[in-house]
DNA sequence: TATTAGCACTCTAGCGTGGAGAGTGCTAAA
DNA sequence: TTTAGCACTCTCCACGCTAGAGTGCTAATA
């Protein structure tokens, strides 16, 4: 029965008895099928588009296939996955060490284009990343040119309006005390000491200090988390999307990106794999697209996500070996 | 006659000999229309998609149009733009003038949420950029960051590998070196004057500006030039794209960034608004799209190009209209 | 009790038909 | 040169029909 579910999710339209008999040879005949198959619709995993065709798993249908899946031995999956690839591609990555942006486009294409489905990776969250230096830098005007590194390897830099009678040296002081302040802690710890201290010393601050603080402060405003998204056009010549009106629905979901910015941040609190179903999603723009992802770690700490976006329909078994193993090979990047 | 090819363009779908009486007055009854539209029809400038349908404009008749429309006096289209819309762009624009590439985003924005179709921005050349200085970082191990400013507000970081040996304070001395040196040139002057002196003297480098060259050289690698496309989304809601395959065909082209990269270099070699058609479309991905653009300038040295992409059927007027006046918005940002 | 064969039933997809409507080309008159 | 009139063509849509696939139900079978 579990077996019937599951044969249902790779074939792309309606499915009868007949068809399950000459398929997959258990001891039955059509008939039988026809009867375990109205139970089954009766109890939710079913549907038929109309009386007379197939049918067609419901969203409950994909969810007990999914968590079949996930219930046997996980060595089945992953055997698929040939060592070779898990090599060559952690290679590739290796390359990547130096522009970490580059290298999160690359996850992401990979994801998209050996999927057919839509790839998308959410970097690691500003504030979780370790502060490992700032430079400032004088330019135009009244204008400074802040240089963010971090120990992940994101570099962020914003031009900030200063004092103009801040020379170059001046701004190597401040560099140089918020270097020594904070080098090794995370943005978020540096947040929290900042507001501490700003407390405890309001009272004996120096104009460097102050300086330094609210140059600081500009800097960090460059909270632009983003996800990277590919695969986007690929994924329209899939038969789901053989409607003018579903392909406008999944270009309105892309479109809003912060849309899926809030699901994958809200999913990335747990680790491992997880699978979104269709309805399952809170979020009404992405009802009829099912996620799949799987958390990127450095060390212990969970940095951020890969997922695969596709059609309800999707191989949830192919979709979930990739993520999978695709966020193992990223944090093991990240070991280095 | 002539009034007749314009009316077309408007309408939506094909139009018959009846319905150009009811909606434009001239004294002419249905029949002689019919007679001219038949004379346009063996021109080439219309065509009907069968006997019996109203007749549709051929790229041709298009071109036509447009030519028709840059022959009448300029100021009966350019009266249309409140300058109020100027002034406010404007205003909107300075507000990024220390974030460019924001910027460019926003004008890339601003034109596709005008227009419904799609926005994309060409950017100035990284050659014809304006060196302003060079900074290097000492990062991880043998890791060097090196952030390239230029006078146009471009701000490009890389990571570079160096000699581990090198510390801070050398890595200062090679940006002196460097900055001493480029500073105030083009990046194609100081990529031609880096050969010459090259070749004259190979013999007597020392070893900073043997050094300072290779990290240059490496900085100078990511010649990246890239586009800023936006409102793809949008542009599928257009009854021109009602079709599956059209969206498909769309989505292939946007997706190969590059051919409207190449397309839009060799349009910004020819200063102001151009129009290019269809068929007119060198590239093969385009036919079937239509492309006004126009080039930004600084002072007289033209940067690069904003452009729309919409469908042949496109209002040529409110286009050119649009991408001329943001055209000249941004060349005035940078004229500060 | 579980399974199966048989049969009537239902629904869709595809196809031809036929009428309405829009637009045309042509001819003859103004 | 323009216009009125008319026969013609073609699409679109609604209708009806058939073939095919798949179903549900009932009665027979292991």
């Amino acid at each position: 029965m579990n077996a019937v579910v599951r044969s249902y999710i790779d074939r792309p339209d309606p499915v009868g008895s007949r068809f399950v008999t000459r398929k997959y040879s258990f001891g039955f005949s059509p008939a039988t099928i026809r009867n375990i198959m109205a139970d089954l619709e009766e109890m939710g995993f079913l549907s038929q588009p109309h009386t007379s065709a197939g049918r067609v798993p419901t969203d409950k249908g994909y969810r007990f296939y999914v968590d079949s899946l996930s219930e046997q031995p996980r060595t089945d999956n992953l055997l698929e996955v040939p060592g070779e690839f898990i090599e060559q591609f952690s290679r590739r990555l290796d390359e990547f060490r130096h522009d970490i942006s580059a290298m999160f486009a690359e996850v992401s294409n990979t994801l998209a284009s050996l999927s057919n489905y839509i790839g998308v990776v959410l970097p690691p969250k500003a504030e979780s990343t370790t502060f490992n230096r700032i430079d400032l830098i004088k330019y135009k005007g009244d204008q400074v040119v802040a240089i963010l590194l971090t120990d992940e390897g994101i570099i962020k830099n914003k031009v900030l309006q200063a004092d103009p009678m801040l020379k170059q040296e001046d701004l190597n002081r401040i560099a140089d005390y918020l270097n020594a302040e904070f080098s090794g802690h995370t943005i978020e710890e540096i947040n929290n000491m900042l507001m501490q201290r700003m407390r405890r010393e309001k009272a004996q601050w120096d104009k460097l200090i102050e300086r330094a603080i609210s140059i600081y402060e500009q800097s960090m405003n460059f909270v632009q988390d983003d996800i990277i998204v590919s695969g986007i056009y690929d994924v329209m010549n899939l038969p789901d999307f053989s409607d003018v009106t579903k392909i406008r629905e999944l270009s309105k979901a892309i479109k809003e990106k912060h849309v899926i910015l809030k699901l994958l941040a809200e999913l990335s609190r747990v680790e491992g794999v997880q699978v979104v179903i269709g309805n399952e999603n809170p979020i009404d723009e992405l009802k009829g697209l099912s996620v799949v992802t799987s958390t990127y770690k450095e060390g212990n700490r969970p940095m951020g996500i890969v997922a695969l976006i596709g059609p309800t329909r999707m191989d949830y078994s192919k979709a979930i070996i990739m993520v999978d193993t695709i966020a193992r090979c990223v944090s093991r990047t990240f070991e280095d």
